[in-house]
DNA sequence: AACTATTTATAAAA
DNA sequence: TTTTTATAAATAGTT
């Protein structure tokens, strides 16, 4: 890849070999991590220089990806010797889990619209109404949350009103300039969610004696 | 490396991904073998894919590569128990797989409408979201699937109806009666899917002998 | 999977 | 080792 083309057989120079383990040694170390970054995959990586220099790469945990690979590669290999017999019983469980996670996942991703290729029509129409069921309910949840946030200030605005009321009768003495605006109680409850045009407005009235009775009210709608 | 330089980050397209991680593990691989073959060093690439899949690569043997690595790191790493540290390592391995498999699932029950009454809003209106697009994706897919299917069977409605024509043309001498129904061909490839309501009847012409040349031509359509 | 226009990697030299 | 530069390879987007 280079002035010249190289053959790929072992560099007899010692100084050359050297030098091209740095340059290649640098990309295939690059390499791996664009791969697992693209790619979203788990890439482990060790290099032995020929002077015995390690130099390793792991996107997750090395010691990670080397248990997953023997893992897997021991599924492959000779149904080993017995003392590990709890080991193997941990195992099948662990390929287990794997494989359900591995059929949730792809349920998940193909829920989110990806990797639809191989599904049949029938497959398709199946998925569009599942999607469509679990879009109504979740709609159906968040108006009934929305409703539930809507009533229960409402029913702070309620409580509010009443308490400015009971302290107005009590301090009859204050002039009624700066009145309190009581939310219209008839237009509260309605129950097609209309009523959160109704928009309250507190007013502090003149008087300088804050009526914090220390409860937390929140007027604040979760809306965007 | 290429059209047009890519950014490393991961790749949102599972299809485009997938093709990615193909082109690029290949070369990755060549890699690590060239530098192990130019550079006399020891090698060793494990590679799992998004989906699980296991790919490697090692100069000499694997496990002789794993060993000495793990020697070389335990070096600096605690000197450790020898025993049970390969059960541990299953171990947790189990349980982390199990939690992500019960997120996993519950994710699936949510988008399907269920178990939702502990989210808030906000949570509520992202799984909209996603719900919406991916419900867009599959009907986009679905629609995809319906076409090809319309234009396959239009094609061998075009060839049905040749090769009728053809026929008709080799045997002048067969009376006119039992004529073919040749389909219109102009209306055959309209776009809107409407030209599914031309039906194709073929008559067998009075001849008792049996055009059949053994092309197995199916006219069903995959609807429910 | 095959095809290019480009981007990267790198061999040789310094 | 690092930089430079000419050239070989890899690959992103496309078909």
């Amino acid at each position: 890849m280079a002035r010249e083309r190289r053959e790929i057989r072992r560099i007899e120079s010692a100084a050359a070999r050297q030098v091209t383990f740095s340059k290649r040694r640098r990309g295939l170390f690059k390499k791996a991590e664009e791969l697992a970054v693209l790619c979203d995959a788990d890439v482990a990586l060790v290099v032995f220089s020929s002077t015995g220099k390690l130099s390793q790469f792991a996107s997750s945990s090395m010691n990670e990806i080397i248990d997953k690979y023997t893992t897997h590669s021991k599924n492959l290999g000779k149904p080993d010797k017995q003392p590990s017999i709890d080991l193997n019983l941990e195992h099948s469980k662990c390929s287990s889990l794997n494989e359900q996670l591995a059929e949730a996942s792809l349920q998940l991703r193909q829920m989110r619209g990806e990797e639809l290729e191989g599904l049949s029509v029938e497959e398709l129409q199946q998925m569009e109404k599942n999607l469509e069921a679990g879009l109504q309910r979740v709609l159906c949840t968040k108006d009934r949350q929305f409703m539930q946030e809507i009533s229960e200030l409402q029913q702070k605005g309620i409580q509010l009103a009443e308490e400015n009321m009971r302290l107005r009768n009590q301090m009859p003495q204050v002039p009624t300039a700066g009145m309190l605006v009581v939310p219209d109680t008839e237009n509260v409850l309605t129950e097609d969610g209309q009523s959160s045009e109704s928009v309250m407005t507190a007013l502090n009235s003149g008087s300088s004696q804050d009526n914090d009775d220390g409860s937390d009210i929140s007027l604040k709608l979760g809306l965007p």
